[in-house]
RNA sequence: GGGCACGUACGUCAAUUGGUAGACAGCCUCCCUUACAAGGAGGAAGUUAGGGGUUCGAGUCCCUUCGUGCCCA
């Protein structure tokens, strides 16, 4: 069989994923093998208005070479997939579709017409995702693929609040909240981040006081919520206000009158020392004016305009406009005392970067006190979950853990899971898994739901136990018995908080189990502009590009060269390097075939290593030596360990040595020898399976020999396709230490030889004869080599003894073992070059020889190091000092 | 304001419990040698951001300065 000459990512991606879902091999039940352990992991639920982005294809890759490695190990393996309902996105995209195409308000619409054009835009758009995640090669079992408002998974949801309501673990509460006026609902804490303007203004307001000729001055960054004011406040230990505490204020623009209280809150040292007191729209005024029994005045409407509260002239005013026109009638009534530049931090929408307002509502919260404790007990006690890298991840979720605050879980939006409640006209809340049941509970009478939806994080929090069938009805499902606890979570820092945290403690609290035992944290993959990628800076790489361009299985494994949870700055040159790995393993398996007459995969080939010749010993060795550090790598999620060791496995050992030590006999026909290269170049494609699962299945299905009874035990029935294979397991009894040594040291004798003649400038094709003075044993060794050290050195002799017979017109170099090596170079010597080159050598041993030497002569290292650091020190010196000995003779013979 | 990371060759990144710094790409020289020029052979290149400390020994641990980034308030 031949190949094409170079590797064609587009021909190998064409046809293999259609071909293992529908054979089956995603789903766990491909696994015969009743006894197999089982590894499961569940998928974080991209948004169905998501598309890739470079982040999803780095965590689906890891998931990918997790599920893929486990399942070659004979791990009954479930990775499973799905989607979220992406409550305010969803919403958003069928507000904007509305607007444009019908001009048209959701209100105009209703409610059910608007939920059922939401579901007709996720029929529509919300599979993009999913179809990528083929292109990606994603092992999932698309069969268990959930929906966070599937009819299941939604039970679950009403389950849970119910469940949670009875136990007084959720309750309805008026609180200060973050409200987004554009999306006109409320957001929990995690949804809002924090902007820094620079251009801000501190403004300070002069208030008359009664019966005094006085004014005190406030200062504030939001002047039109003067307007809401119930009090202001001063330090009961500030002396420039003591006399007016308990006085009244004739609030300006209003015809209230507010008292001057005292509260330990205030600082003295910030601003004037005055503070001005909202409480229903500022958290921290809040809590002062419960604690002074104020008055909660809201003053603006949910869209971020006045209201009737703000008194006549304000309503209907946006909060901006009226913050400004607060300030002129201030200046108009000479109460204005100054306008500062002050640089601010607002709190924006996550999503659409309106600026939050902290408003007074009522809406539901999740009690966190419990649940906190919940989690924080898993960590302490058993350390669930191990966290990948563990430093700075599990500090920084313990940490929220210790200072988690109630979560605000209404959203008021018409796209998500209505909320589980009823009232009836007196305004009594009956809380219940279906309307009936809430009916049942109010004896009859007519009840109207509640009109919020539930926070998309709520039924994604639910995900680790939703998604294996558990709805409160049926809470033992086999699939939950099954593959719950997960084994691994693969997320971005981002969700740490929004989602993991909440998904441990949701799991633990309602099936009792660990949602996983491990996170997996990965960094975040940075534009070329080192700067997170985003389209307002237009830095974004976008994946399919780079499969179209590199290939799926470079862009996987470069992805996976990046260490774990290191953020990563996009390089394309990076890419290119790994694409060129996939052709250089798509040409070696391209020669192996080509004088492949005869032979095929044979696994009994490497059995007998015995009467092997060593380039094969030697191989067979350092295969199985990789096997086992790859494994070892693989279970700690190290991932760039795993790439770097096959990389220079596969380019360094396989390919620069072991097929050039090998090309003779193969071109001549040797069957035994063709059968060991494909048997070992088979092992070498299974290890690289997770990560280029493309080229691998495309290369070992053109390999001679293989088929289904190659597979692994548990998938005995399977078709062919090296993805059921066993993951090479490496076998410690083929390390060969001494087939080791002796190959070095052929290698290191090829390599001399080669440098000089590379600094010598003897052209390619000029054969030279190589003389070596070495050991007995080490001459045996070169002599059984002697064919391959002709062909690689480009010599067409080899003079062995146990001492250097050459003239001096010879260029010289030193062996590690006492050898010594000379080639030459009659009438082709350049004495000056070869002094030169000689002294560079010494200098450069001789560098690592002081510093040898000083580290000897220190006593205290002698005495206190390990004694096998000492005598490896010392053996390197001794080394050394012959090595330079024996240049500086040579040195010497040529002047 | 509080907390946490990071700073290694021109560039992008590695370096197990402290053991004396590597890879890739780039650069220089040579070679289209029948698997691969997306290749082969050889070579040059780092006071590990600066300073101090602990240690026989520090990229790694501690302190500090500078720079960058993230999280929380």
């Amino acid at each position: 069989m031949e190949l094409e000459k170079a590797y064609d990512p587009k021909a190998a991606e064409h046809s293999h994923y259609e071909r293992w879902e529908s054979s089956g091999f995603f789903r766990p039940e491909i696994n015969q093998d009743q006894g197999a352990p089982k590894y499961s992991i569940v998928i974080p639920p991209p948004n169905v208005t998501g598309s890739l982005h470079m982040g999803h294809a780095l965590q689906h890759m890891i998931m990918d070479v997790l599920t893929r490695w486990k399942r070659m190990q004979g791990y009954r393996t479930l990775w499973l997939p799905g989607t979220d309902h992406a409550g305010i996105s969803v919403q958003r995209k069928v507000v904007e579709q509305l607007k444009k195409d019908e001009h048209k308000k959701p209100t105009d619409i209703g409610r059910e017409e608007f939920v059922r054009r939401a579901w007709a835009w996720k029929e529509q758009y919300g599979n993009t995702i999913t179809e990528q995640m083929r292109r990606e090669g994603a092992s999932v079992d698309w069969s268990r693929h959930r929906f966070t408002m599937d009819e299941d998974l939604s039970k679950a949801v009403r389950s849970v609040f119910v469940t949670l309501y009875n136990e007084g673990w959720i309750y309805k509460g008026l609180r200060i909240v973050n409200w987004c006026p554009k999306d006109r609902t409320v957001l929990s804490d995690l949804e809002v981040k924090e902007e820094t303007k620079k251009d801000g203004k501190l403004t300070y307001l002069k208030y008359p006081v009664i019966d005094t000729d006085r004014t005190i001055t406030v200062a504030t960054t939001r002047p039109e919520t003067m307007l809401g004011d119930t009090a202001v406040a001063v330090n009961p230990k500030d002396p420039r206000y003591t006399d007016l505490i308990g006085k009244t204020i004739a609030l300006p623009l209003t015809d209230r009158e507010i008292p001057i209280i005292a509260d330990e809150y205030v600082d003295a040292e910030f601003g004037t020392g005055a503070v001005k007191i909202t409480p229903a729209h500022d958290p921290n005024d809040y809590q002062v004016g419960l604690r002074h029994d104020l008055p909660q005045l809201l003053v603006m409407n949910d869209d971020g305009t006045m209201n009737a509260a703000a008194g006549a002239e304000f309503v209907g005013i946006d909060r901006f406009k009226a913050r400004d026109m607060v300030v002129q009638r201030f200046d108009e009534l000479g109460l204005l005392e100054k306008v500062d530049d002050y640089e601010i931090t607002l709190p924006v929408c996550e999503r659409c970067k309106t600026i939050v307002e902290p408003i007074l509502s009522d809406q539901w919260f999740v009690k966190m006190d419990e649940m906190r404790d919940m989690a924080l007990g898993l960590m302490r006690a058993e350390g669930v979950p191990h966290f990948s890298p563990q430093v700075p991840n599990e500090k920084v979720y313990t940490a929220w853990l210790e200072n988690l605050k109630d979560w605000t879980i209404s959203r008021q939006l018409w796209w998500g899971h209505q909320i589980p409640a009823w009232y009836d006209a007196d305004g009594n809340v009956f809380v219940a898994h279906t309307e009936k049941e809430a009916k049942e509970k109010a004896g009859g009478k007519e009840l109207t739901q509640d009109q919020d939806v539930l926070d998309t994080w709520f039924s994604s929090g639910l995900w680790a136990f939703s998604t294996f069938g558990w709805t409160g009805e049926d809470s033992e499902t086999d699939d939950l018995n099954k593959f719950l606890p997960t084994d691994v979570l693969v997320t971005g820092r981002d969700i740490i908080f929004l989602w993991v945290s909440r998904m441990m403690m949701l799991t633990k609290k309602f099936v009792d189990k660990k949602a996983f035992e491990d996170v997996i944290v990965t960094g975040t993959v940075l534009g070329k502009d080192g700067k997170p990628m985003s389209k307002s800076r237009n830095n974004g790489v976008d994946p399919i590009e780079m499969f179209d361009k590199f290939g799926v299985d470079a862009t996987r494994i470069y992805l996976a060269s990046i260490a774990t949870g290191a953020d990563i700055k996009w390089n394309d040159l990076l890419i290119e390097t790994y694409r060129n790995f996939a052709n250089k393993i798509w040409n070696a398996t391209r020669f192996c075939l080509l004088n492949s007459e005869g032979a095929r995969v044979d696994h009994a080939s490497l059995m007998d290593r015995a009467g092997l010749p060593l380039a094969d010993k030697w191989i067979i060795s350092r295969l199985n030596q990789k096997a086992i550090d790859v494994n070892k790598s693989l279970a700690k999620y190290e991932f760039h360990a795993a790439v770097s060791l096959l990389y220079h496995f596969f380019w360094d050992d396989f390919c620069d040595w072991y097929i050039e030590l090998k090309k003779d006999e193969i071109n001549a026909g040797d069957v035994e020898a063709t059968t060991r290269i494909l048997t070992i170049l088979e092992i070498a494609l299974r290890m690289l399976h997770p990560f280029m699962p493309y080229l691998t299945e495309e290369l070992w299905l053109k390999l001679p020999g293989t088929s289904a009874e190659m597979l692994a035990p548990a998938y005995k029935s399977a078709d062919a396709t090296i993805m059921l294979t066993a993951f090479p397991p490496g076998d410690a009894t083929a390390i060969d230490a001494a087939a080791e040594s002796e190959m070095q040291s052929v290698i290191d004798l090829i390599k001399k030889v080669r440098n000089i003649r590379a600094e010598m400038n003897i052209k390619s094709g000029d054969r030279v004869a190589v003389h070596v003075a070495a050991s007995a044993d080490m001459r045996a060794n070169f002599t059984a080599n002697e064919a391959q050290i002709k062909k690689l050195a480009r010599a067409d002799s080899i003079v062995l003894g146990d001492s250097l017979d050459v003239p001096k017109a010879s260029a010289k170099a030193v062996l590690s073992g006492g050898a010594e090596i000379a080639v030459p170079l009659e009438g082709l010597i350049d004495f000056g070059k070869e002094r030169e080159r000689l002294q560079n050598q010494i200098d450069k041993l001789d560098t690592e020889l002081q510093r040898l030497k000083g580290q000897l002569s220190n006593a205290n290292f002698v005495e206190r190091a390990p004694v096998e650091k000492v005598q490896e020190l010392k053996d390197r010196k001794e080394e050394i000092e012959q090595q330079v000995k024996t240049l500086r003779m040579n040195l010497d013979a040529l002047n």
